[in-house]
DNA sequence: AGCATGTCCATTTTT
DNA sequence: TGGACATGCT
């Protein structure tokens, strides 16, 4: 929290503020008088930050008093409400900005509500404490009180990569072979504990026994022993143990109730059960001494100042543990919420909201919201649906149509690329590399991920927190000192006898004749520089002391002495990266900063088109959104049907509608029916979403050009839409039923429904059928994408070297290799391919 | 210690 | 297919 000051005294009576210059413009310190106060705003006129919201949002800005849930469709203004809401309650002088708890769950939304909270409120303001993170707030908390969670307040917390470090010695430690029992899979299982908010003990008996022959509850406990004579914290624990504290210590967790007047929560639908669990051990009162516990005569009304702003149609995040019923429950947890729904939409035309609207209402069990918007629409452009032969057709043709928006006058960064998965993303790169057209990805690998900067950064944490054994680990034979695995493990065993840490023991050990000389040698050096680099903390800045360390250790030459291409960029990162620390007070502060941030910010000024995943793109918007690989299999994508059945389904369903509404005027959506998926081509049919779309706002968009060769002359290409009722069946069979039946039924099927629903592929559907009647052995059992990871055990296949084969992408061919079902066909005009026998038929 | 070879895997991501 | 990772060889 280096970078807010807390400087309102903690536990002090709210009414007295310490400073005249904390108090809101305008406000009194009583509650009484700052109601009249509000009064005479009210006569005087509205404060200005109120005009210019709708009803609704203003409703939900002005409605500070009990319970409130703010559904924000996308584009709706979520953040401005947010935003003038606080500005509202400092403004009336209903509270204090320290009496605020704000909680986001990334460090970039906490970061935009404070600069425009600072906005709202000019520079009279100070900065408000309590706004940020889950995680942040929860370091907050943590070190005021860490010794009740048997910490130090000088905790230092562990990412992942810590994370899996240590549980692999853990795992190691108990005879276990991490072979068999994978430490990050251990870690994803704490992980997924941890967000539900359950301890050791805590856990089902199964999920203790589904690890390491049973040892799972065992290895959990261990971890957290470890974590704590470590003096350290994952993530989780960041949550966890506020609540535990709060659980044990009422009188603590009666301070905050006291302290904090108002709660409000960004993005509550992707809030996990220890989340909930934190937020409402914060926010419920204990209803019978509300009047008494009240004595300021603050809270005008029973109940909580909670509010909770959200989209249930925007949940994405239910695998990582978001529990979308945590918003879907909200007026149950807190009786007489007030609700109010945002749908007046400020972003998109018509026409995208129509299609956004329609396909989510193939949701069930949500709140129910319809976006709208009066805003005229001259160009009245409909989505675009594109159909593509293959993905490097659709990297073409996507790329084509973002030069033609460029020259009309299109900037690069008005538009995205929205991918489902990663790996889609090469295509587009490779296409645009070739063409010179300026791009960019975001999400791919942070900063303070990678390994120099870690390496770094290990050194430093092993001078700021001594006891930092992972970090000493990390770094004591980096650059290499001759000291191997043979002495580390001897350090770590001193240690772990002794219970100190490796420094310490470090230090120990080079006073005895354990080591051989050499090693003895090089661990004393080792040693006395770190001692000295301590003892260097608090009168050398802490800018100049990393570089002193950086060099002194050597690490700065091993890299200048590496000839290899990556070196210069990593010594770029490391002067980077000690100029990042200038932006924070001290090494504490940097360190604190990384763990939780782990974001550095970098200068991106040039025209380009934006590639990212969905999940990246929440809360982005843009002129222009390019949507492709809508097919089966990919998107919805086959292992959230396979591991999420309905629910995956519909949590893909908000995907798409994300990605939908992320677009303001233009949106092309784009499907092909050849992706070489785990270096194979399989065909591939449209996704049903795009069924789900409403025919009114949607054009097929027929393809411009000879894309690759085998579009012209191929059938297929010159894709062919049927504009005669395209959509009416699709609706009476939902996709999730079709996608029930077996494989071969609903190749057929769908082919068939299709090719006469919106796609006319000549010849395909047919071919397509005896294809699929080729491979009877294999039996989908859901989803037509399926059939790739399902016939790899299956039964050899029916073709022999030799024979001749036709296969739509790449013509015939003679099988050269057989391996099960899986065929190396020499192609007379492509070449040598593997493909799955299912996609090709005999000649 | 460093390279060659083999093996396994293959959404989504924050803190 | 290709990449990340581990093992094993020189």
């Amino acid at each position: 929290m280096s970078d807010f000051p807390d400087d309102m005294p903690f536990f002090g009576e709210p009414d007295a503020p310490r400073k005249p210059q904390e108090r809101p413009a305008g406000a009194e310190p009583s509650g009484i008088a700052a109601r009249a106060m509000a009064a005479r705003n009210q006569q005087r006129g509205e404060p200005t930050y109120l005009t210019g919201l709708n009803p609704e949002q203003r409703l939900a800005v002005e409605t500070t008093e009990g319970p409130v849930l703010v559904l924000a469709g996308a584009g709706t203004g979520k953040t401005r409400v947010l935003t003038t809401r606080i500005a509202h309650i400092i403004n009336q002088g209903l509270a204090y900005p320290s009496q605020i708890l704000a909680v986001t769950f990334t460090n970039k939304a906490a970061r935009e509500m404070r600069e425009r909270i600072g906005v709202l409120l000019g520079d009279s303001v100070e900065g408000m404490p309590w706004l940020g993170t889950f995680h942040s707030i929860g370091v907050k908390l943590l070190r005021r009180h860490a010794e009740l969670a048997h910490l130090r307040s000088d905790f230092t917390i562990l990412d992942t990569d810590d994370v899996i470090r240590l549980i692999k010695q853990l795992i190691q430690a108990e005879g276990l072979d991490d072979k068999r029992w994978p430490a990050r899979s251990f870690a994803n299982m704490i992980d997924a504990w941890k967000n539900k908010g359950l301890s050791p003990s805590e856990i089902s008996e199964g999920d203790a026994r589904a690890f390491a022959n049973g040892k799972g509850r065992e290895l959990y406990e261990a971890y957290q022993n470890r974590l704590r004579t470590l003096n350290a914290c994952d993530f989780g624990d960041l949550l966890l143990h506020p609540i535990r504290i709060f659980r044990t210590h009422p009188d603590i967790l009666r301070e905050y109730h006291q302290k904090f007047r108002y709660i409000l929560v960004d993005e509550y639908q992707d809030t996990n059960t220890a989340q909930y669990m934190w937020l409402r051990l914060l926010a419920q009162r204990p209803q019978n001494k509300t009047r008494t516990d009240n004595p300021d005569g603050f809270s005008a009304q029973q109940g909580v100042n909670l509010c909770c702003v959200g989209d249930d149609d925007q949940s994405i995040y239910g695998w990582r543990g978001a529990e979308v019923d945590n918003i879907l429950r909200f007026e149950k947890d807190f009786p007489g919420a007030a609700v109010i729904k945002l749908e007046r939409n400020y972003r998109s035309t018509a026409h995208i909201l129509g299609a956004a609207g329609y396909l989510i209402s193939h949701n069930e069990g949500r709140l129910g919201k319809t976006l709208f918007t009066d805003a005229p629409d001259p160009d009245d452009a409909r989505v675009q649906v594109h159909a593509a032969w293959d993905s490097e057709e659709e990297a073409r043709a996507v790329g084509e149509t973002i030069e033609q928006a460029q020259r009309h006058g299109h900037k690069l960064n008005n538009m995205a690329i929205l991918v489902r998965a990663s790996f889609q993303m090469r295509e587009f790169e490779d296409r645009f590399v070739t063409l010179g057209l300026n791009y960019r990805v975001i999400g791919g690998p942070r900063f303070y991920e990678r390994l120099e900067v870690r390496d770094a950064m290990a050194y430093l944490r092993v001078v700021a927190q001594g006891a930092d054994d992972l970090a000493f680990e990390r770094i004591l034979n980096t650059p290499k000192r001759g000291l191997g695995d043979a002495s580390m493990r001897q350090i770590h065993d001193y240690a772990r006898e002794r219970g100190i840490p490796m420094l310490e023991a470090a230090h120990d050990l080079v006073q005895t004749e354990e080591l051989k000389p050499k090693p003895r040698s090089a661990l004393r050096e080792v040693v006395e520089n770190f001692y000295r680099w301590q003892s260097l903390i608090d009168i050398t800045p802490h800018t100049e002391l990393a570089e002193m360390i950086l060099d002194e250790s050597g690490y700065t030459a091993m890299w200048q002495n590496d000839k290899t291409a990556e070196a210069p960029g990593r010594l770029e990162n490391l002067k980077e990266f000690i100029r990042s620390m200038e932006d924070y007070e001290s090494l504490r502060g940097f360190l604190e900063h990384v763990a939780l941030v782990m974001d550095a910010d970098k200068n991106e000024n040039m025209d380009a088109v934006n590639i990212m995943t969905l999940h990246s793109a929440k809360g982005l918007e843009f002129e222009t959104v390019f949507l492709p690989g809508w097919e089966e299999g990919l998107f919805p994508h086959q292992r959230s049907l396979d591991e999420g059945g309905r629910s995956g389904l519909e949590e893909e369903r908000r995907l798409a509608y994300v990605g939908v509404t992320r677009a303001k005027k233009n949106l092309h959506i784009w499907f092909v029916s050849n992706r070489r998926i785990h270096g194979m081509w399989q065909s591939t049919i449209p996704s049903r979403f795009l069924d789900e779309l409403p025919e009114a706002h949607v054009e097929i968009a027929e393809m411009d050009g000879n894309y690759g060769g085998y579009g012209s002359s191929g059938g297929y290409g010159q894709s062919r839409f049927e504009k005669a009722d395209p959509f009416q069946n699709s609706y009476s069979t939902p996709g999730w039923q079709r996608a029930q039946q077996n494989r071969n039924d609903a190749t057929r099927n769908n082919w068939g429904s299709r090719s006469g629903a919106n796609v006319e592929r000549i010849g395909y559907g047919e071919t397509e059928s005896s294809f699929g009647a080729g491979r009877g052995s294999v039996k989908g059992r859901t989803i037509d994408g399926e059939i790739v990871s399902k016939s790899v055990n299956v039964s050899t296949s029916d073709f022999k070297v030799g024979s001749r084969v036709f296969h739509l992408k790449f013509g015939n061919g003679t099988v050269a290799v057989v391996d099960g079902n899986k065929l190396t066909v020499e192609f007379d005009k492509a070449g040598q391919k593997r493909v799955l026998d299912s996609f090709v038929k005999p000649v």
